[in-house]
DNA sequence: TTGATGTATCAATAACTCTTGATATATACT
DNA sequence: AGTATATATCAAGAGTTATTGATACATCAA
C-alpha cells in the first residue's frame, strides 16, 4: 500500500488512544500540560501504572515532555492528533485505497 | 466524565481500527462494499482470520453487513468515522476535559 | 552529605487478543 | 434428497499488553 509509513504512524496513535486509561489522561492534557503527581491526583492511580501508559503514549507521539527540575512536565502534542484527525478523514473518503485519486 | 459514553464508542472504534490486518479491511472497503471472499482474494488470508476481525469491526460500529444470498457484503459505516473524526478534533481543542466550554 | 521527593524502569504475573484448524450453519444447485 | 459453497463460530495455543510491587536514578533541601 502506498500509504505504509502513514497508516504505520496512525496505527501506533490509534492504538495509544484506544485505551481508557490513556484517554483519561489525554483528556486531562487537553486542558493543558500536567506533571505525573498531578496525574497521580486526578486518577488516583498507581505511579508506575500511569508512568507506562505515559510511555506508551510518547512513544506514540502522542504527547511530548519536558523536565524542570524533579518534575517532568506532560502536554498533547496537537500536530499528531491534528494527522491522525486528518487521516481519518481521507479514509473516510476513500483516499487510503489502492487507486484512489485524492489530492 | 460527562462524555462517558462518547468516549466508550470512541475506545471502541479506535481499538478496532488500531490493527493492521483491520486497517487493511477498511481501507479495502473504502472503495466500496465487498463480500468475504473478495477480501480473502485481496489479502490471501485463511478465512476464518477475516471474519475474526470483521466481527471486530462491525462489533465496533465500523462497518455494516448485508446478506445476499450465500455471500455476505460489509462496508463502511462513514458516520461512525465522522463521529470518530469529530471526537478527536474535540480532543484536539481541549472540549473533551472535564470543564470545557466547547459549543 | 544525608534524606526526601518525583519519576522511570524492571521482573513476574495476570489479562487480553490473535491465529489456527476444525466444525457448524445456511444457502443454493443438481 | 445430497452435495457444494460462503460464512460464522469455537477451542486450544501463541503472542501481546497491562498491572504490581520493588528498585534505581535524579534533583532538591537541610
Amino acid at each position: 500500500m502506498s500509504t505504509g509509513v502513514a497508516n504505520k504512524k496512525a496505527i501506533d496513535s490509534l492504538k495509544a488512544l484506544a485505551e481508557p486509561i490513556r484517554l483519561e489522561i489525554i483528556a486531562s492534557l487537553s486542558s493543558g500540560e500536567k506533571c505525573v503527581c498531578d496525574l497521580m491526583q486526578e486518577t488516583g492511580l498507581a505511579q508506575s501504572r500511569i508512568s507506562f501508559h505515559l510511555k506508551v503514549l510518547k512513544d506514540a507521539g502522542v504527547i511530548t515532555d519536558r523536565q524542570s527540575g524533579r518534575w517532568v512536565y506532560y502536554q498533547l502534542d496537537i500536530r499528531t492528533l491534528k494527522s491522525l484527525q486528518n487521516w481519518i478523514k481521507k479514509l473516510r473518503k476513500g483516499c487510503l485505497s489502492e487507486a484512489s485519486s485524492c489530492e
